[in-house]
DNA sequence: TCTGGGGTCCTAGGACCC
DNA sequence: TCTGGGGTCCTAGGACCC
């Protein structure tokens, strides 16, 4: 018989409607009253108007017809980009390994920081308050021993709550969650395992996996079966790097003619590859990514014999990609483009290391690596035990 | 639920290789 | 030449997430 020993260590901390919430922070008057962020969509709600039926997604018009005395606002980007990377400044301190989801929401892994910074709930609660005397944002946090749990537990909790479920309880909290509400069920899923009678999560855990696969393919069929059963041991990962980069652009319904098309698209690569630029990645896969007048989409790719951030590259690909398109487009309409890179190459950091190294010192070595990630993503560097002399000796195998 | 913009992962077939 | 078993890479599409 297996007795697990593990303990409730993985944190899931998610900013309650964070867009919205950023905008009544930075503005008294929004503060208590139903905020919609984004007026052709939109993009995030307070709980406040959520109350009146509206949430993301929405078209603007029938948001406003919901709940009339909502305050619309404009999204601005730039205060979300900058209270996101105050708020991972607070979940890095928290403890070391910090996997995000998303500019609002991270999994973190507080296991062994019993004696040092208390217990898991010891430690979501600092958490909060921290997020909410330093950012002024509200915040919850789930705590359990596995990630999907953890991430249910934050669901359950909100708004500005928190959940801890011990490892003895996940059942009795998971199995009677409906199959549509579990992370990684949508629409099509549910709809999946409601043809064949599941309703809850409980259900799901006493049918046969081999069934689930049938209808859901292996991997998805797999992985709910086992996650149902309490079986998950994917760990909080610190270090991923993303692996594309991409920009695109409704269209709305007029037409527009193939000059028109061709200028939308060129903006759209000299976005995307400026932003790899700046990241210091190159990719090899260029998508061009199509959506029609009835909505459905497609893709076009081509994949490039050297990795490029050159915008003059891509957006030859991604012009031979639309003129092989071009029928398609012609009898089905144009609704939206979109570019992105794949096929992501990692940078050669070594030689990034060496420079830094000869500018500072190792008295200067964590500023240094700050720098590092500034140009590389957070992701791309890690103070790890290869911070050896062979390591800096070594050539770059790629640039 | 009448639809914005940014991502991730999985599947399946075909080409090609030894 | 009609034939096994194992693999990689590329393309296109589907589902899901915030």
């Amino acid at each position: 018989v297996f007795v697990s020993t593990e303990q409730a260590t993985i944190l899931h901390a998610d900013v309650d409607a964070f867009f919205a919430s950023v905008e009544q922070r930075n503005d008294p008057r929004l503060r208590g009253r139903a905020v919609i962020v984004g007026k052709g969509v939109v993009m995030a709600t307070t709980y406040e108007a959520r109350a009146c039926g509206v949430h993301g997604g929405m078209n603007g018009a029938r948001a406003r017809r919901l709940c009339p005395q909502a305050i619309a606002v404009d999204p601005d980007f730039d205060a979300y980009i900058e209270a996101s990377r105050e708020l991972f400044e607070i979940f890095r301190r928290t403890a070391p390994i910090v996997e995000g989801l998303s500019m609002e929401e991270a999994f973190i892994d507080v296991r062994g920081l019993e004696h040092i910074s208390g217990t898991p709930g010891e430690i979501a609660t600092r958490l909060r308050h921290e997020v909410r005397d330093e950012l002024g944002l509200p915040i919850t946090v789930g705590v359990a021993r596995t990630k999907t749990i953890a991430k249910m537990a934050s669901r359950a909790a909100k708004p500005d709550g928190m959940l801890v479920v011990h490892p003895t309880r996940e059942r009795e909290f998971l199995h009677p969650i409906a199959v549509e509400d579990m992370w990684g069920v949508g629409a099509s899923t549910a709809e999946k395992l409601h043809r064949l009678g599941l309703r809850t999560v409980g259900d799901l855990a006493d049918c046969p996996e081999a069934s689930l696969t049938t209808v859901l393919g292996n991997a998805v069929g797999h992985h709910l079966h086992a996650l149902a059963n309490l079986r998950e041991h994917r760990p909080v990962r610190s270090h991923r790097r993303r692996g594309s980069f991409g920009s695109q652009t409704a269209l709305g319904r007029r037409r527009l003619s193939p000059a028109e098309v061709d200028s939308t698209l060129a903006a759209l690569v000299e976005r995307v590859t400026r932003r790899m630029r700046t990241a210091g990645r190159c990719g090899r896969t260029v998508v061009l990514r199509l959506r029609f007048d009835d909505y459905k989409r497609a893709t076009r790719s081509h994949t490039l014999p050297r990795a490029t951030a050159s915008t003059s590259s891509v957006l030859l690909a991604a012009r031979k990609l639309l003129a092989e398109a071009e029928p398609v487009i012609e009898r089905r309409g144009l609704t939206l483009v979109g570019i992105s890179v794949a096929g992501l190459e990692h940078p050669g950091v070594g030689v990034q290391l060496e420079l830094e190294l000869d500018r500072t010192g190792t008295h200067g070595l964590d500023e240094a690596l700050d720098e590092l990630r500034d140009r590389y993503g957070a992701n791309a560097v890690s103070r790890g035990t290869k911070l050896s002399r062979t390591v800096f000796s070594e050539k770059p195998k790629r640039t």
